[in-house]
DNA sequence: ACCTGAACACCGTTCAAGT
DNA sequence: ACCTGAACACCGTTCAAGT
């Protein structure tokens, strides 16, 4: 196993250490009102997060919080930098599959830990500055491992849509632990053999298998393209710009 | 090219035709209902649907609406499943593969169509009983040539969560087209030399590319499994690894 | 049975006014 | 410069009361 480093070079607010328990009147200030955020959100879920509460939280009138921050978009900005941020990777030397693969996990982990943000998600302007580092780590491995800067593009991408898509789904209802892809055929459905057949299946996986298997299937159907043999610089094929597929009627 | 045939038998509701323009005083239906919320939704569009407006665009006071559906959740699962009744499947026969292939992308489209859909995923019990016909379809498929039940399981969970998470990813910020997985590195964020490069790759794939490279990639990995030779008919070759052509793929 | 009016407990955001 | 009070324009949902 690689050895495990962290990528960033130390977080400024750390959940369970809030800056301080909003003494007197210090004014406040932006890692103040990050930290207040995730207090919120590890206490009452996505749901729980509101400016109103936050101010609260913060001991303020609502309108305070405005004097920092511009709206609540740009909280959940923050507050999804201030996660990404923890986001651990691995040693980049050894397989490139494996490395990526663990990267990805530790992506995955990572932001598994706060449901909130599938919800965030979809109202924030979520992949900030702090994702970046991720996602040079990589598209570094990739490219240094002999794809072309297309082939790793298009797999970072992939590889991104699948981990968000997974955190939603896993999220599902707020409630709920995980509804699944498909529901229990019901009475009026017609029957529906082999989903009936196949649901238990998926049922049972786990969330950690729901995202590892695909994630495999990606990088399986990555890593049999084929590549450059060695690289430095990997300026190969320029990009022949997109044809429409084949056989597919789109 | 296959024929394309539809897998529903009728939508109950149409968009564009409503049941009336809520005449004198028939009492509501949940067909009734379903249609304004879609008429709603293509209006003004995911932040646009609220009981409250619903009640308006019914000529009814808000709580009238509560008699018939019993939440807002209730009611996005009801919209979701009128949308996905519309998803278009290829015919079954033919190249399993491009099979799998174009069903998804069908219901890429159709759901690509609605953009509210990513934001309901996240609050609405959505994988309801009309998409059970895709699922079956798409297991029935791979089942049928020569993948296990698991197989076939799995493929499934991350084709539909690959689906989810482009589609979340696509509708991104609800006015912006689409931000991307990366953000452009910005000023502060030590630089990242890859993704400074690859960037304008990334940002340059059309909605459609980001969709079906990732798909390609996942059917790849799959069919790059060994699987069971028979098939309902003859000779199903066992799969030497699909290579798209190397860059030129698309 | 179906609907209305009015309310309850919330939202995000703005803005004049205070210190 | 920073904060408050009060307001604006909304939410989802409930419930007694009407017909």
């Amino acid at each position: 196993m690689n050895t495990v480093i962290r990528v960033w070079s130390g977080s400024q607010v750390t959940r369970d250490s809030a800056p301080a328990p909003d003494r007197a009147m210090q004014p406040l200030t932006r890692p103040h009102i990050v930290a207040a955020g995730l207090r919120l959100l590890e206490r009452e879920g996505a749901a729980g997060l509101s400016m109103r509460k936050l101010a609260g939280e913060l001991g303020r009138a609502p309108a305070a919080v405005y004097r920092h921050i511009s709206n609540k978009r740009e909280l959940l900005s923050l507050l999804f930098d201030e996660v990404s941020r923890q986001i651990v990777v691995p040693d980049a030397g050894g397989d490139p599959r494996t490395v990526v693969l663990e990267a990805a996990q530790s992506a995955h982990r990572t932001m598994e830990e706060h449901g909130w943000i599938a919800a965030g998600m979809l109202d924030g302007e979520l992949p900030g500055a702090a994702s970046l580092r991720l996602a040079e780590f990589i598209l570094d491995v990739l490219v240094r491992n002999g794809m072309s800067d297309v082939q790793a593009a298009r797999l970072y991408v992939a590889l991104w849509q699948f981990l968000v898509g997974h955190l939603v789904a896993a999220a599902g209802v707020p409630g709920c632990p995980s509804p699944g892809p498909v529901a229990r055929p019901g009475d009026g459905d017609g029957d529906c053999p082999t989903v009936r057949r196949v649901a238990p299946l998926i049922e049972r996986m786990s969330d950690q298998e729901r995202f590892t298997t695909g994630l495999r299937l990606l990088l399986d159907g990555a890593f049999a393209e084929p590549r450059a043999p060695r690289a430095g610089t990997a300026a190969e094929e320029e990009v022949p710009v997109s044809r429409p597929a084949p056989g597919a009627a789109e």
